[in-house]
DNA sequence: ATGACTCATTACATGAGA
């Protein structure tokens, strides 16, 4: 089975892409994030129309996730029990569109966005931290009990765990991402018993997972590794390789992330 | 070339992204 995510900031602009995606690389099961549209905005038909089953949560224009599968999509959650609200200026708070969770293919799979931050004095970064360690909170119990639970964690972390994540540590000095305290955030996920299979098959530096639209950061590889993959025990034994598809970052009309695909072994 | 931001909005400028 070939379990893929990707960051698609929205899907309305690059639904066609994603369907030729699904076609040349053979995925069975693929995670999307900012769709950026609601639930009855998402155009579902091209991919029904290719076999497979789709399941939304979209809110408004920002956020927003899905998944799309061709070997069964069940038990469908629309975030995640304990998933901390925001409360944009004015508004009150929401469980914001960044969660979603399925069965597919006997894996339980979770497309999550993970709010960026935007500056570490900003109420977004605490929010984020409490976002991270409410869904470990989740995921450790997710695991007590079944050694053989097959859960995917997978989607846009926003957080660079290794100081070679970033092109270039120095631009970041001050910023999110990089910070020990995210960095703690995500690591937790490990302490917890999941492994970050990604960096397991891919453990080079500079294999980058988005590139900034703008400075020309692609053609000069000045990216940041910010898209990963835990799984539970019993998945990442069945994991047999990671491919950062860097190609889906070239030409116009690309989202500003690219597709990680996991290979499980049947 | 992999190329000089992009997306959505009761839009025509603004907020968000990282």
């Amino acid at each position: 089975m070939r379990l893929a995510t990707w960051n698609i900031n929205s899907i309305r602009s690059r639904a066609d892409r994603v369907l030729a995606f699904l076609e040349r690389s053979g995925t069975d099961v693929l995670a999307l994030q900012e769709t950026k549209c609601k639930d009855e905005q998402f155009p579902r038909a091209g991919f029904e129309a290719a076999g497979y089953e789709v399941a939304t949560f979209g809110l408004s224009q920002w956020n927003g996730v899905a998944i799309v599968s061709r070997v069964g999509l069940a038990d469908v959650e629309q975030g995640f029990a304990g998933q901390p609200t925001f409360a944009a200026p004015t508004l009150e708070p929401v469980v914001e569109a960044r969660a979603i969770g399925a069965t597919c293919g006997g894996v339980r799979v979770w497309s999550l966005y993970v709010p960026h931050g935007r500056a570490v004095e900003d109420p977004h970064f605490a929010y984020k931290l409490e976002w991270l360690a409410q869904l470990k909170a989740q995921a450790e119990g997710w695991l007590t009990g079944d050694p053989a639970a097959q859960i995917a964690l997978v989607g846009d972390w926003n957080v660079a765990p290794k100081d070679t994540d970033v092109w270039d540590l120095a631009a970041f000095a001050g910023l999110t991402h990089i910070t020990p305290a995210e960095r703690a955030a995500f690591a937790a996920f490990a302490a917890a018993g999941y492994t970050e299979v990604t960096r397991e098959h891919v453990p080079e530096d500079r294999k980058y997972t988005y590139w900034d639209y703008q400075q020309l950061r692609f053609p000069r590889n000045e990216g940041m590794r910010i898209d990963f993959a835990y799984a539970s025990p019993a998945l990442a034994a069945r994991t047999t390789g990671v491919e950062i598809d860097r190609n889906e970052r070239k030409g116009k009309g690309a989202s500003d992330h690219v597709p990680v695909i996991l290979d499980l072994a049947d």
